[in-house]
DNA sequence: AATGAATGAGGGTTCATTCAT
DNA sequence: CATGAATGAACCCTCATTCAT
């Protein structure tokens, strides 16, 4: 974020960044528009004012507005996903994946503040709306996968049950952010909330 | 729905509703809007040429369109959590009151489509979400309350539980909705997988 | 043209008019925006400024710019071609029936000046050409008609003559208004190698 | 049309071109654009896009957009306006002349497809509508002549038929190429009533 | 000679909201 | 109670043009 707000040269003039790092720039204006205010507030008005550049030059690098946010929405869940996935994959049980994941997930968002919440949740503009439903299947499929080959659930319950825990996700990082509970007691309590679903329907089922 | 499109008498005259009838009219015009093109597709004006009526007359209504839209949201939530609160109370257990909680939410969406998952998903504008977080507050302290007795769960750990297990209904509805399963095969896993986690957080907590 | 300018009343209130006086009001202000400037001149935001009215307020009345310029190329033609008609339908000859068309539109042009000129010439936006390409397929029949019942020439011929006569009276019409000519000798020339030309095609073809 | 696209070495660097190449490249390039999607899809920054070089480019070779289409109106109606005289030339009568004009427009308009429908029709911008009429006022005063000394006719009034014969090649050309004719058709109706006028205007004048 | 980042102005369109009638 | 004309602000997007490098 070190180019948010101030990007002016001692003359006063806007900074002439190159290509990349104006893209950047964009993107880390539109993130702290959605922390702030959500999707809505992110206008391609807002994020130039706020950039300190003319109203047109956002579509220099986005298409349109709906391209600006999938942008920003890839590259932030990129940075969640990918440690996440790495955490995840150095545990052996389901149940220390569960817990690699939560704690990255705690471990960005603590940077990142309210912005991968609404970035996650916010009823989808279009272009938004086709990246979050990729990621979600395909961040589902791989929890579907260890749950079935862990615990002998058949594919199709499954399935069902990873979509159902990571939906509680976001809702998790929400009762730590207003201070409903510790990170440690939030990933202890949906750590073993997982697992034992997971176990239960593997028993029976 | 009844009065949802047509409301002209025989002289061609618009109807001459009382002041309750014709709130009730503009409620189940923005219903069938939102079903439709979701929260973004009420408009004061499209709410009155649907309703048949001229365009300044919903303000005799209601103070703007986030009053329009709470005033929506109380209605429609409040007609599914009713019966799904009676229901769960004639139920003895945990795992009754889960099962027949899930059962009213499936009747609810069954009939109003669209509507509810939208109403209760949508990137809230202002006045919604004040409603939202307040309904939420009722219901999983209700929750968490049966989470407690039952299974001697500490009070901060039930709330949590709580929380995980309701934020997760939505996406059950969106699985069956989207043809990812059968409303006994959805319901029967969520309602396993959430009294698994309760008795899992009762044993060892 | 009585509302082109200044429609407010004496308290300062722009004038509130009746739709069907505000739609006039528009097409009469459009009309001297294309007369001043051609097509481009016209934007649903000089429109507005010249008749003293909000921004958007044109979009109550056309559903985008193309409507409104569609719906003045139809006023404005309408009003030369009816009459037009009416007085090609007193003469017998051909000669007469060319004589009188061109009087009429003579007689339009000298009220609505350079505003016809440009709206037969103009390279047209979608909606117009539409129009345009309508009004001339029905107008070049009516000739070709009266070509070929009067002359003896074949239909094929008598399409394309009357295709080559009318695409020159715009001409006809800048010759005059650049005071190329008088009226009368413009009116007798024109008339003179229609049905010099008519009766030629007839005797050989 | 040989530079349209591709103007790289082998290295891949954009090709090291003349001044007066470049220009021409410009020309070229803004030829095929003009022809496939009017004035309007003219650009600076499409045209350059095109050419395969950076956008302020043009400014070099170019005072300004206005220039740039200037400067291809005039250079694609000389390439069809030279040939059309010298053929025109060769003949002795008016109407040899006027068939060998209208026999060269098609040629040309053949090779060079919608640009010069385009080029001759469209709305025109200033720069572009003062070589308009300058090239109109060249052509009217030597078919003018024409007329005046084969067929006798006065000055003022040969000046008018010129006028009125020429504003109807464009037709002639659209009659064409929408299929309402062929060429050897169109030509021979179009030069008998050309004749047939002027004598006509001959005789009683 | 050439690049390409950046400006700034203009134009299309939509809506919540107000208010005269 | 009800209408519907009108406002005004906000947004989206495109382009001619400039200018530092």
């Amino acid at each position: 974020m070190s180019l948010t707000d101030e990007t002016r040269t001692q003359s006063g003039q806007p900074a002439r960044l190159t290509r990349a790092q104006r893209r950047e720039h964009f993107l880390d204006v539109a993130a702290a528009l959605v922390a702030e205010g959500g999707f809505e507030a992110v206008t391609m008005e807002s994020v130039a004012a706020r950039a300190g550049v003319s109203k047109g030059l956002g579509y220099a690098y986005f298409d349109n507005r709906g391209e600006l946010l999938a942008a920003l929405f890839e590259r932030e869940t990129g940075e969640m996903d990918r440690p996440a996935t790495t955490a995840a994959d150095r545990e052996e049980t389901f149940e220390g994946k569960v817990r690699a994941t939560v704690g990255v997930v705690f471990d960005v968002v603590s940077q990142k503040g309210p912005l991968l919440a609404r970035l996650l949740r916010a009823e989808a503009e279009g272009p938004v709306d086709e990246r979050r439903r990729k990621r979600q299947r395909v961040i589902e499929q791989r929890w579907a996968r260890l749950i079935a080959e862990e615990f002998g659930v058949d594919e199709a319950t499954s399935r069902a049950a990873a979509a159902v825990m990571l939906s509680s996700i976001p809702r998790v990082i929400e009762l730590w952010a207003t201070g409903k509970g510790s990170r440690e007691e939030l990933t202890e309590t949906y750590t073993r909330m997982c697992t034992a679903a997971a176990r239960d329907l593997g028993e029976t089922g």
